[in-house]
DNA sequence: TTAATTTATTTGTAGTACATATTAATCTGA
DNA sequence: TCAGATTAATATGTACTACAAATAAATTAA
């Protein structure tokens, strides 16, 4: 489609092709800019656009003096500032309510592959403390955490990652009702006693029964979108 | 942590700030770069830096003479080009292959939620040309596409592109084994048929058994890592 | 040896000039 | 009058140069 692509945006693919043929690891530095830009054949304004580029992605960290070294891509990098801008429209918001129910409800086996007693005893202590305060507020925080914890305890970094950026947008978009905690038909305990004795199927049903106030607060959140079918991908 | 943004990155914030005061909708045409430039008080390098960098995150697009015009921001541009970049880790790589696992499970509410006719169709058909055909290439093509109207018939597009991308990461970086067809326990057969008549609990364990190669198949795939704990977030 | 100071280097920012593509206006010829 | 070709105007794309700012490394002083 786009063919014609901009000097930088191919100087960009150039130097993740530069990088992977020189063999760079990580933490590596990369040629200063005005070597780089000599060795690509570009101008220093045009090498330093490719370069903001990358680090926007999370390839490189630069540093005066010190020069542009590699970096771990953040893969959720972009996504942040997406998130943050509040440009996000109603549907892809509505999306990401969604994605986040399916991987609450969804990592049960990945909890138990990774149990361990500290986590066990973290929950124990947010339920304790929950089980001490009836401040709505403390509550919410509470539960935010209890579900965080899980996340962590999933033993997959990229999704606790995400499940971060999540709580930021919806802490702020996404108020609960009132009575919130009040319909839940499965509690916290009752998650964790699972976790301890139960299986993963188990823990499934009874998170999935644990969430019903988020399913059902969904329509009222996200009020109907005109259903447009799916688009095919395109390329 | 990082205090001090560059100033291109700070720009690209006061762009966004901007856009959003002046109530800019998508489709509109931005100040051209040497107006922009003097309104936010930088020089037009710094300001085509922070444009590039809203570029790829896909809030805007440029052409030469019409300008810049907004954009819907597609939350998976930097996401691609990380993924096709080849500079992944492995650790990311198990999480995202992890992470599309808890997704197949977690998703049966939703598919009870828009299950249409049409998918259902198009499921019995993809399965009828399993039954037609033993070329190994061949199944593992179908086994795509069946899991993939599953991610459509979600309803939830943010979704169906994210597992779009991992397609195309996986298709590449985690071949199949040879007995996977053999070895399922729940066949494609088995998941339709819970979907026309049953629930979405039973779903969800039949899906799990369904996906036992793929949890199988992870140790090979991504041999151990050291087990880091996960960081806490900063900032 | 350690602390303070200087220096050298590399990224960060600005200004200017020109190339290039594309829209809009103008001209030409039937 | 109008279609098609030509020209002009304009905004982005690229390059070059110069200098500011930060900081690692070297040097000096205590």
């Amino acid at each position: 489609m786009q063919k014609d692509l901009t000097l930088a945006e191919q100087i960009e693919r150039k130097i993740l092709k530069y990088i992977s043929e020189k063999g760079y690891q990580l933490g590596d530095a990369l040629p200063k800019e005005n070597e780089l830009a000599e060795i690509l054949g570009v101008s220093r304004v045009v090498l330093r656009e490719a370069l903001s580029r990358l680090r926007i992605l999370g390839f490189i960290e630069t540093k005066r003096k010190r020069g542009t070294v590699l970096t771990s891509p953040n893969i959720f990098y972009g996504f942040k500032t997406i998130l943050s801008s509040g440009t996000l429209d109603k549907d892809s918001m509505k999306d990401l309510y969604e994605v986040r129910l399916m991987l609450e409800i969804g990592m049960a086996d990945f909890l138990y592959l990774h149990k361990e007693e500290r986590y066990l005893n973290d929950l124990q202590r947010i339920i304790e403390e929950e089980n001490m305060t009836v401040d709505s507020e403390q509550l919410t925080k509470l539960d935010i955490r209890f579900h965080s914890t899980l996340y962590k305890m999933s033993g997959n970094k990229s999704l606790y990652a995400f499940q971060n950026l999540l709580n930021t947008l919806f802490a702020t978009y996404a108020p609960r009702r009132k009575d919130w905690k009040v319909k839940q038909i499965i509690s916290h305990e009752s998650l964790l006693e699972i976790l301890r004795c139960g299986t993963p199927d188990a823990f499934r049903t009874a998170m999935r029964l644990h969430l019903n106030t988020r399913f059902e607060n969904m329509d009222t959140l996200f009020p109907a979108k005109v259903s447009k079918p799916v688009e095919e991908e395109e390329e």
